[in-house]
DNA sequence: CTGAAAGCGCTTACAG
DNA sequence: CTGAAAGCGCTTACAG
């Protein structure tokens, strides 16, 4: 590779390493370093288009520049836009990314985590797929920075950031039941101890208004179209007017399910998590939006604070409002 | 922090680092270190829960096992599934994975370059958003590992992936025209530099049977949505019986557009990839699809090949056709 | 069969 | 105002 290094610049210079470090990490005012010396070898620099081994500033200092994120799925478009959102705060302050995928495996999730810890990464944001938080409970213990993103655990005390699940499915429930809507059946999605999903089922619990007329139907995340067709057949046998789905994915999988039958649907559609391509799927279906954006950016902020003031961080658990888009 | 190191283990067994190193990299045999010794290594590494510091590993080796990748766009689903299917092997190889966006910016993509070539990355994957190949030269000079995808330099010798535009776009013209529409509009994204993109209007030209009744319209690709409002109305004017969309965003936009205004629509849409979401899409749209897992899988093998063999690497073109999905 | 030592490229006390 | 030196945690010739 026989890339620049330090010693390049300085042998070339005649000054020693140090000095080269030091001006070129805005140091050599603070120690008093000659002003012409300092333009040689700023000047050097850039003329040997100089840049500084990431690792071998990483094995000194312990800081990297790097932050991990690790999301169950990269192709469900809600976190491709976090992990967009999450890329360009994260650059804009100076951080890189490691993106890793879970799978929805907290198997998988441990290790990456660990993975993610031995490349000394900066701080982790993270959408847990683990049940109970116990196994993140070490980077805790050592301060480390950690931020809960969309999946938290309300009882483990570090920075969060995520959706008022409950109140939103409750807002969607409530909205189809003003409309006239009565009989409103919830399709939800394992693994369902998930504080989002568990959260949006609560939310439609207590948002129904005649409790005998719950009717909660689990589908498999990796195996929801083949799922999704019995649970048609339920909710066409038992008449129910209304589908509450919990995620995304659900609902393209029921409206393209509706679409290969071609059948008349006798039930209205709400959905936890808007698309845009609901704007133009047939049939209409309303649905709660996530600020992602904001959701994405506040959780390197978070994090960012907590990297740059170790000692004195006090974590927030930061809860957005959800929004109903009515189609 | 207090990570448990290799001296830790050394220390607590009363061997030096040396042996335990070999031992945990597998070099014990080789090196002909006593079995029980080596066990007692092991042991003791799970013990401490030991995993080596990267950044050191790195700095010694000058391999850190992480790829680079940059794309376009992360939220653009393509890309979504994309990065997924390339996490996917490269993890399942032993890399890491550092996904940067590059916003369609060839400033920016340049600075993620070597921004990554700093963390020392073994490879990388690259959709490149430049105009020409000259700023990636340096990399090939060092004979640096280097995969472009999806977006290709035809005449620039690296390893690339991609899909056989010119004859999918072509495709798409043709099953129209056998269906029976003559006048075939093409909506384009800029920047039309962009093989892929350029690809596909090639095709357009080539498989329109009158060459007078082409039609062009260049959409750019940050402000999509209100370019597609024009265009609808110059189609419409103009009586085209059917639009072929260059990219899935365009599509996407297109068919909003359509639906809020509620219209009915005189043309057939075909789009150049396929979403999940034309199944249930209004109105109906057929599209020319593209083997995603395929091309990610193919460009980490391409990767992983040139990293383990530097010296007698010899650079592939492999190129997928595409598929025709009518609706 | 095992250890002492050098060195990857940095940064940062310490010394003058 | 500047330099020599130590050390981050590894791996790998070299020596015995």
């Amino acid at each position: 590779m026989n890339k620049v290094s330090l010693k390049d610049i300085a042998e070339s210079l005649g000054v020693s390493k140090a000095l080269v470090s030091l001006v070129l990490n805005n140091k050599g005012n603070e120690r008093g370093i000659n002003k012409e010396t300092q333009q040689k070898v700023r000047d050097k620099a850039k003329e040997l288009n100089y840049s500084p081994n990431q690792y071998a500033r990483g094995l000194r200092t312990g800081k990297t520049d790097t932050l991990g994120l690790i999301v169950p799925d990269l192709s469900n478009i809600f976190y491709g836009k976090l992990c967009k959102s999450i890329e360009m705060k994260a650059s804009e302050l100076g951080y890189d990314l490691i993106i890793s995928n879970s799978y929805e495996d907290p198997e998988r999730e441990i290790k990456l985590i660990n993975n993610l810890l031995n490349k000394n990464i900066d701080g982790l944001i993270l959408a847990s797929s683990l049940e109970s938080c116990t196994d993140l409970q070490f980077m805790k213990d050592r301060n480390f920075p950690l931020v809960l993103i969309d999946r938290i655990f309300p009882e483990f005390k570090v920075d969060s950031v995520s959706v008022s699940n409950i109140e939103g499915a409750k807002q969607a429930v409530e909205y189809l039941q003003k409309k006239g809507y009565s009989k409103i059946a919830c399709l939800t999605i394992s693994p369902v101890y998930v504080s989002s999903i568990a959260d949006r089922i609560k939310g439609y619990m207590e948002g129904v208004d005649d409790s005998e007329n719950t009717f909660l139907i689990q589908i498999p995340h990796d195996n929801i179209d083949s799922g999704i067709e019995n649970a048609i057949k339920q909710i066409e046998s038992e008449k129910y007017d209304a589908i509450f789905c919990v995620n995304n994915n659900l609902t393209k999988s029921l409206l393209k399910k509706i679409n290969q039958k071609n059948s008349e649907t006798n039930y209205k559609i709400i959905s936890f998590d808007d698309l845009e391509v609901f704007d133009f799927a047939s049939p209409k279906v309303s649905a709660i939006n996530q600020p992602i954006t904001k959701i994405g950016e506040k959780s390197v902020e978070l994090l960012s604070n907590h990297i740059s003031n170790r000692e004195n961080h006090i974590s927030q658990k930061i809860i957005f409002k959800t929004g109903l888009i009515v189609r």
